[in-house]
DNA sequence: CAGCATTAGGCAATAAGTTGCATATCAAGT
DNA sequence: ACTTGATATGCAACTTATTGCCTAATGCTG
């Protein structure tokens, strides 16, 4: 019920391969629904199987062959019916935060250790961010409807990009001072 | 590798049957890692065969017998290492950023509600935050360290609720001007 | 020409989680 | 006596995702 949507998605723009739709996956959708080249072709048979998809094969000269797929009417009915139901919040299912509830209980020091890789790996993502943004998304006021909601996602991003930083930096000055204190 | 270590983590503190278990994940750690009664007894039985739990049978008055599961020796390692291993932040995977890359595409009134709906939802889940923090760490300088972790888990729960919060206003307003621009 | 990266697609096993259903005890209300 | 609700535990089927492995064609580099 998940994937498979953000397959249909990706795919409202323009026909795809396997292979295409994972590279367009990685910059994009990707940040907010992984999957992997192998997650990818399972759903892309299954859809075509369920007619939600169509599939033709394209040769192709100094590469090799791919399977190239295109939305259906009943693939975009189908979509349309999943944006119209209403969805809940899922939770962060972060291994983090569950560890943050072993501190007083174990040394806390690999959990700082850990926020601090974390701090490092959200700064390089929130920097992405702002170069995607800088690039594409400058001026929001003037973007065409298909790119607003993609900015809007992108502006989710960066929100939660910085508010994590800024909660990480925190989190450390406290469990370090509690640290200095044992 | 995943709500298992959430159980072991609740484990810490006290022994607990499956029921006691669910119950106390709820207002707490299941904030952060959901689990239903059947994976959590399904968890609490792997765990136990593989020796990082102890199960013991205990009969009650006045109610169902139980089984209490303890950490043990074994399990508390098992903890520990996993608390050293980093790990990686995940994707949302929330169906709301998917619906957004639709948005040119289709009508966006569905997206507009569901934007409506998750400010309502987040909105009382902040409210909740904010009743815990006010009831029970309202003085975060002066809390003992096993409770720490937790004040920064709800910490962290407090900053996301009232970033998206002010994301989805911000988001249902360009929408809704795009809208009204049709 | 050998080795490597890129493009392109896949299988199998396993893990993790969801959904629906089933069972049983006991207390309290009607 | 009957029903409801809380307590307490579980199975089975299924979906979703991860991990590790594999094949094969082509282009590029040394």
């Amino acid at each position: 019920m998940a994937l498979s949507h953000a397959i249909l998605t990706a795919l409202l723009d323009e026909d795809l391969s396997g292979y295409d739709l994972a590279r367009k996956f990685e910059p994009s959708l990707g940040f907010f629904w992984a999957a992997s080249h192998q997650q990818i072709y399972l759903e892309l048979k299954k859809l075509s199987e369920e007619g939600h998809l169509k599939a033709s094969a394209v040769a192709q000269a100094g590469r090799p062959d791919k399977i190239v797929y295109h939305l259906t009417t009943n693939g975009r009915e189908a979509l349309v019916d999943w944006v119209q139901e209403t969805s809940r919040r899922k939770p962060a299912k972060d291994d983090l935060y569950v560890k943050l509830y072993s501190v007083g209980h174990t040394d806390p020091t690999p959990v700082i250790e850990e926020l601090k890789a974390r701090q490092q790996e959200h700064g390089e993502r929130l920097a992405l961010y702002e170069r995607i943004q800088a690039r594409h998304y400058a001026d929001p006021g003037s973007l065409p409807l298909q790119r607003q909601g993609i900015y809007l996602a992108l502006d989710a991003g960066l929100r939660y990009e910085r508010t994590f930083l800024a909660w990480c930096e925190d989190a450390i000055k406290l469990l370090e001072r509690s640290q200095a204190a044992l």
